[in-house]
DNA sequence: CTTGACTCTGTACCGCGGTACAGGGTCTAC
DNA sequence: GTAGACCCTGTACCGCGGTACAGAGTCAAG
């Protein structure tokens, strides 16, 4: 297969398929005698293997670790799994934190309810004060 | 206040403040003979009001906005709550996203409760799988 | 009057995941 | 044999929010 078929297949841009493969997350293909890159069958299903990690939320080099793991034995699945778990926390902590946003934004906005004081907008009147405490999310 | 005191005081970098300034996110300051920048006592107040709406999930362009509002009369409150209104709908976009990779992946570690079978990781396996018909996230 | 801390400008670089463009060569169907 | 689609390399650029560095000037305390 050529550049555009492999492409168009695993639906990325050509210029993806040889990013991915700079980054390593590809290997070299072969070429013909022009120069041309000619990929084997399994490429298409390896840069899917990539696009789906990163639905998952892995970053391109996890996706490269899971490509390791996925050619590995059976010893390979505890660290899979461990790297899954990791990510699972990890995106905990990021919905945690947007989450958290969002709390103290919901409060703030809830301060529109309470009438303008002096020609002063509670809400920004809130973020000001917030500035010089951390009232609502001192982290 | 010269640019280092008030860089302490917001407790950010002075570097931080030149880009902000470029920003257009605070206003040119003073100068002495030197060109040393002189700033008035607002800058802290005006930096440390940028970090919170930061904190908050707002960009800094949008924190310019929020600046803007802030200085405005009574009229403005209206426009900075239908802004954190939107953050408050696209922080929400952005945990259910997260949320459902979460989710995904909690799915898939479950796999590995299953035996490897035939030395095959059910884990990277069904990302394999999944990356062929998006079977579990296919947005 | 010197020393060390501070400040100035301009420019380049970081991570992330690509995308775009220039200036060429190649392949294939008509 | 040629037009148009494809491919090659190298390099630069995007947004985001800064950070770092070079090379120079300034300020205040001792």
């Amino acid at each position: 297969m050529r550049t555009g078929e492999v492409a168009a297949e695993a639906g990325v841009n050509v210029q993806t398929l040889r990013y991915y493969e700079r980054r390593g997350l590809l290997p070299e293909p072969a070429r013909r005698e022009s120069g041309y890159r000619v990929y084997g069958p399994d490429a298409v299903r390896r840069v899917r293997f990539i696009k789906r990690a990163q639905e998952l939320g892995f970053a391109l080099s996890e996706a490269d670790t899971l490509l390791v793991l996925a050619a590995g034995g059976p010893d390979s699945c505890d660290a899979a799994r461990g790297l899954a778990e990791e990510k699972i926390r990890e995106l905990d902590r990021r919905i945690a934190d947007l989450q958290a946003m969002r709390d103290s934004l919901l409060r703030l906005v809830e301060t529109c309810a309470r009438p303008p004081r002096e020609r002063e907008c509670p809400l920004l009147h809130a973020i000001d004060e917030g500035a010089s405490d951390g009232v609502v999310d001192a982290a």
